[in-house]
DNA sequence: TGTACATCAGTGAACGCGCGTTCACTGATGTAC
DNA sequence: TGTACATCAGTGAACGCGCGTTCACTGATGTAC
């Protein structure tokens, strides 16, 4: 008669949406589980723009499939980066222990770069905030990048005035303007996008006292 | 019975279907001013994938005759994206005059990022190659660019590893990661696109002999 | 300048398509005994 | 361990929609006289 389990579910720690339901049946876990496969693969190639209907046919499952584990396709995208955002986090956390705050930055924008690319639409869609995704993947992320930029501003290796947000930015922009599509075969020239974060990476350092003008 | 017309349009001077026909009636010169306006105003609010249907509605114009002038996609990209590349190449040229080379290649990459801005999805098809679409637009901006780059490099300020590449890269990335749906309201903080340029343009400037490391 | 007419641009209903989404029905799963 | 059955997840045809694209028809335009 009391709400069970409502009650049971709502005590949860983590926010909203994230994981699968805790007392679900077997073929539901294998389908969401088959469903968030599919849906990374499809995402990666056509964007979050891509058609729900091929997730649910390339996860090997009927429409409504999809629909009873993901009611909206917010919900989906934010559970595939749901797991994307919570490795970026844990590295954070884990770099804060890394000695030259110099590296740690640079690896965590290295690996930040990594899962910006992984798909190319969905690199855009990491900085989505709460208003049009279930969670805010863009405050998580500020939150891990801010620890390691702070570290390093303070030993004065990195230029002070520069924002988490801008950092995020322009690294998220390497992995738009080198993504999918755009590459080109011409020139065989094409910009590396490890390379373009080497420049960036330049960029954050502390310019040299008043190097010229 | 010789090629009349034919011949006529061959010895154009500039390359593929850029402009309109030049004995074109004036209805046809009208809708087609019409359809580029409405073109660009709504690519630029939906993105290069917008509907070619609603872009012939808000023309006023009749679905047909979008495709009598501009038979694809494709066509009706590039005919709007050529004013904006052209514009820029003039830019590039004027440019060359300046007697400050830095600022020759600051002031351009400024007026390529205002263009590649304008319009959301806009700016990654500034780089689209000549196999994606009717011309090669990216062709063109990189040897315009190339031009400014190149200069600034002989006079040594700027670091002499960098490709034309690499550079509008760069610049289309901040237009990518700061255009529309992705700026964020929530802390106020949001990065500026100018802010970001000015970043990127530290970090193309010659690093000071063997700065650390 | 005025008129007749050939040309060619414009129209918009129509088609087929894949999309997002729903829902009555089926059947797999897990439990109670 | 074996069986009966209630629950709830899965199915996929169906719907309405807007898209890209076509084409028979209309009518505006410009020219010849």
């Amino acid at each position: 008669m009391t709400d069970t389990r409502e009650s049971g579910q709502k005590n949860q720690p983590s926010g909203a949406q994230a994981g699968p339901r805790p007392n679900a049946r077997s073929d539901a876990l294998r389908n969401r589980a088959r469903l968030l496969a599919a849906a990374e693969s499809v995402f990666a190639s056509a964007g979050p723009e891509a058609s729900l209907n091929q997730i649910a046919r390339q996860a090997g499952v009927g429409a409504g499939t999809l629909y009873r584990h993901f009611p909206t396709r917010e919900a989906l995208l934010a559970a595939v980066l749901t797991e994307r955002i919570e490795r970026l986090t844990q590295r954070a956390d884990a770099l804060l222990a890394e000695p030259d705050p110099d590296r740690a930055l640079a690896d965590w924008l290295h690996a930040f770069l990594d899962h910006a690319q992984a798909q190319q639409g969905l690199g855009s869609a990491l900085l989505l905030t709460k208003s049009e995704l279930g969670f805010d993947c863009h405050q998580r992320l500020r939150e891990a990048a801010g620890e390691l930029l702070a570290r390093a501003q303070g030993r004065g290796t990195t230029r002070p005035d520069l924002t988490t947000e801008e950092m995020l930015r322009l690294v998220v922009g390497i992995a738009l303007a080198t993504s999918g599509g755009v590459t080109d075969e011409d020139g065989g020239e094409a910009a590396r996008p490890e390379r373009l974060l080497a420049l960036v990476l330049d960029a954050l350092r502390r310019r040299p006292s008043k190097a010229r003008r």
